[in-house]
RNA sequence: GGUGCUAUCGUCUAGUGGCCUAGGACAACGGCCUCUCACGCCGUAAACCCCGGUUCGAGUCCGGGUAGCACUACCA
């Protein structure tokens, strides 16, 4: 019979969540939907050193605002910022299951797969320097102090008298491990490479990551662990781990999965090549209280979880077509874990933002008026702390009217901060005019036009202002305005030029050569200010 | 140093011995659209790490180099 699948992500609560981990739980979470099984989510917090207050919160928020829902384990209440644990191999904290490592720890002591060592921390180190390449394993095992080479007794007195001790793992010399890799295949070690791990710490009463992994994963009936490379080479260690307890027939399958690399250069991506390259590389903004620093995050940079999911997918996984854009169910109906590439795969931020764009069209004006309310918020108090004398339009709290705004603009920006520099003319009026556009636009004639443009759209009725109809020829839809009615046949009987006007009333209008359709502005600012704002030009470009 | 993993356009990748004069996407460049800037559309340029071997035939299989990466803690 065919196990349930039952995946697990099991993170560190060291800091924020880096994004390679966001990946990782990302093909966990559709490996397990695809397969209608669980996700678990567990936390292996045994650094007791390494704990930094609030990364467990911060990377169950994550997962949340990213739709990677966790079946078992520790997750966020619906709706809540409120952790719960659901499901019966609980605790999920590894630092609340001691009792449990205990017991496994003394049946590997009591079976002779693991003995006691008291070598300190210090005498090892000493120890490293005097000999090159230093390792503790069969060969030098019995150079040490441990209950290999000490007496029943002196073991026994040597504890009694309050020796720290470690469990190290006793490796069998000269083994072929072979390790079975979902996406690399068959990978073999043989054991002599291996060290006599630590099992068990004696700084925090607490297993080391092999130990607590193995444990738990067996308990929690784990079919597939699914995780970086970087655990690619202790893998053979927890195959010899799995023997050892006499758990080899229910071992979980292993894949490991490429790494993320810097986007230049060489090497893995890291926190400092965000801060260096200007792009984030952890989902959500993080303030680490132990050492008082601020990462940045993509939902506060204006990514949308699906734009981040969909790039991160593709980021060493591809679908069975040619297809980029993946909702989540289609990728966990594609997904597949012999398409995820063996090769490290280097972060490319620009596709990145291509991403955001595609989505970023899909999602409603209104939604997306939401979002950049509080954006648009900051830059009108910041521009009024700053000067007395602008123009602030009423409709800045207005969201029909903003919602109207961004579908004019949405599809020249990739994110949603980005809206303020495509949007800012129509919520405040041009002071300065851009001097490029004014050298290339803006001609001697332009003051004669532009005083004859104001007579003109002075006899436009207010209702007349905002008329327009849809023409459709030949599949295009073409909008028709009241005021190309009234504006054309002028500027052809004078012989202006359409491009020589409307370029130096648009320059009037958003103070340089840019922007949505002109009459599309004209209607958004109405009769009123946009006179108002052709006269102020008048006066002020010289 | 040791061990392991990996190797196709600048980047992510397709490719499972003949469909490959190597396909797609991002970025770049050019054109079209146009009152501007964008978007969009169309197009261009751009790669099989090297050397051997197997085979009628190799990007694809094998061996060896080379390079990159990971690991080598009482971190995970």
């Amino acid at each position: 019979m065919e196990r349930r699948v039952r995946v697990r992500f099991a993170p560190s609560p060291t800091g924020a969540l880096h994004i390679g981990g966001v990946r990782t739980a990302l093909y966990n979470y559709l490996f397990a939907r695809q397969h209608g099984g669980d996700m678990l989510l567990r936390i292996e917090d045994t650094d007791s050193t390494r704990f930094v207050p609030g990364a467990e919160e911060y990377i169950l928020e994550a997962l949340d605002w990213l739709g990677i829902g966790i079946d078992e384990g520790l997750r966020l209440k619906k709706g809540t910022k409120d952790i719960e644990a659901v499901g019966s191999h609980g605790p999920y904290r590894q630092s609340e299951r001691r009792e449990i490592y205990h017991q496994y720890v003394k049946q590997l002591l009591d079976s002779g797969h693991a003995y006691i060592a008291f070598d300190t921390p210090e005498e090892l180190e000493a120890k490293r320097a005097k000999i090159p390449n230093f390792q503790y394993d069969a060969r030098t095992r019995l150079q040490m102090r441990n209950s290999l080479t000490m007496s029943a007794d002196e073991v026994a007195s040597c504890i009694n008298a309050g020796s720290k001790y470690v469990v190290r793992f006793k490796v069998e010399t000269n083994e072929d491990v072979h390790v079975h890799d979902l996406i690399r295949g068959e990978v073999v070690i043989n054991s002599n490479i291996l060290d006599d791990k630590v099992l068990y710490k004696s700084a925090d009463d607490l297993p080391t990551y092999h130990l607590a992994n193995i444990v738990d994963d067996h308990l929690m009936e784990i079919s597939h662990v699914i995780r970086g490379e970087e655990w690619l080479p202790s893998a053979p260690l927890h195959v010899l781990l799995y023997r050892a307890f006499g758990w080899e027939d229910t071992m979980p399958e292993f894949a490991h999965l490429p790494l993320l690399l810097k986007p230049d250069g060489n090497g893995k991506l890291s926190k400092r090549d965000g801060d260096r390259l200007g792009f984030p590389v952890f989902p959500l903004e993080f303030h680490n209280q132990k050492d008082g620093t601020v990462s940045s995050g993509y939902r506060e940079s204006g990514y949308l979880p699906e734009a981040v999911i969909n790039f991160l997918a593709l980021l060493g996984w591809h679908g069975s077509g040619d297809q980029e854009m993946y909702t989540m169910d289609e990728l966990i109906k594609d997904f597949s874990l012999d398409r995820v590439s063996k090769s490290g795969a280097k972060f490319d931020y620009e596709k990145g933002k291509w991403f955001n764009h595609q989505y970023l069209q899909l999602r409603s004006n209104e939604e997306l008026a939401e979002m950049f309310m509080p954006v648009l918020e900051e830059k009108m108090n910041e521009l009024k702390n700053e000067s007395s004398n602008l123009q602030i339009l009423k409709s800045s709290n207005d969201k029909p009217m903003i919602a109207k705004i961004i579908g004019l603009t949405k599809d020249r920006v990739n994110f949603v901060p980005e809206l303020w520099d495509q949007t800012n003319f129509f919520f405040v009026a041009p002071t300065e005019y851009d001097e490029k556009s004014l050298k290339k636009r803006w001609k001697e004639d332009s003051p004669k036009h532009m005083s004859e443009l104001i007579a003109l759209l002075e006899t436009v009725s207010e209702e007349d202002w905002h008329k327009n109809e849809q023409m459709v020829n030949d599949q295009t839809v073409n909008t028709l305005w009241h005021l190309d009615k009234v504006v054309m046949p002028w500027i052809e009987s004078k012989e202006y030029g359409v491009g020589i006007v409307m370029n130096a009333f648009r320059i009037c209008l958003v103070g340089a050569a840019r922007g949505p359709h002109i009459w599309n502005i004209t209607d958004i600012l109405g009769k009123d200010e946009t006179l108002r704002r052709v006269k102020a030009a008048l006066e002020n470009i010289h």
